[in-house]
DNA sequence: GACAAACCCTACTAAATCAATAGAGATACT
DNA sequence: AGTATCTCTATTGATTTAGTAGGGTTTGTC
């Protein structure tokens, strides 16, 4: 199963595509935003940090930014910097009949996270959120 | 990442698939055969039984059969039946942006596990194991 | 330079899951 | 009756996941 850090971080990124243009977010703000435990999400960003799919920023007014444009980032590489492998994939070079098979589901799998990009999501949150709003009053 | 318990449900039911046609096998054959702790192994069987995968006879020369042809058993069946879902899917009807990614990726995932079935996997490994015979004298 | 706001790093703990084991029971053949 | 087999529940130990703690470093402001 895709762990709770995984969507912590996909629901980050999400925050910070929002804020594409504006001032560095600060942990506390994006863990305040999306309802992540702010010492957690400190490791998670830490990670897309290492990816390279964020920067960050020190001291007062710092905090952290997309490298990318939100259209240039793919759920599959969010995914990736944080999960570690789904399928055993040998290194080693030594065979068995089921190797083929991890493969080709690896492929299959990253073809759909690497299909959708962050401005798309964030529109859809948009739609998403405009169509349930009637409900909640 | 997939569990040793699916890797070991995999090597079981190819066991059971080369048996084809001969007595049931026992836990203990299979275990042996395919280097199982033994009784994992039965919590495994039990499993894919319930699954509908195989069955069992009790007693002297009991033991455990598939319920189908090697051909009519893909993967995909056996992952399910031993694996919990890799992806979230909201019951409660809870959207969020990424749910639609998620269906995605199970249904590609589930699309190339049920693509190959276990007659296949026999004849892979046996040509796989001709071809490495050579080296091993 | 002192201070405060922020990120940075290492280590630790608690809870959950995974992997495996144990023991007693039920069934069926001889 | 006896033995070989599957069946069920519970327990244990190892590993991973989720989250916490505490101290350090950088940067802007007064």
């Amino acid at each position: 199963m895709i762990s709770k850090k995984c969507t912590y971080a996909l629901k980050a990124v999400l925050a910070l595509a929002r804020n594409t243009g504006g001032a560095p977010m600060t942990i506390h703000q994006i863990a305040k935003a999306e309802d992540i435990p702010p010492r957690f999400l400190e490791a998670i960003l830490r990670d897309l940090k290492q990816n390279g799919l964020t920067d960050s920023i020190r001291g007062k007014d710092g905090g952290y930014r997309l490298t990318q444009l939100p259209q240039d980032i793919r759920i599959g590489q969010v995914v990736r910097a944080v999960e570690g492998a789904w399928f055993p994939h040998s290194d080693t070079g030594d065979r068995d009949v089921f190797q083929a098979v991890w493969q080709e589901a690896e492929a299959a799998l990253q073809q759909v996270l690497d299909q959708k990009d962050f401005r798309t999501l964030v529109n859809e949150q948009d739609t998403l959120r405009g169509g349930t709003l009637n409900y909640s009053i």
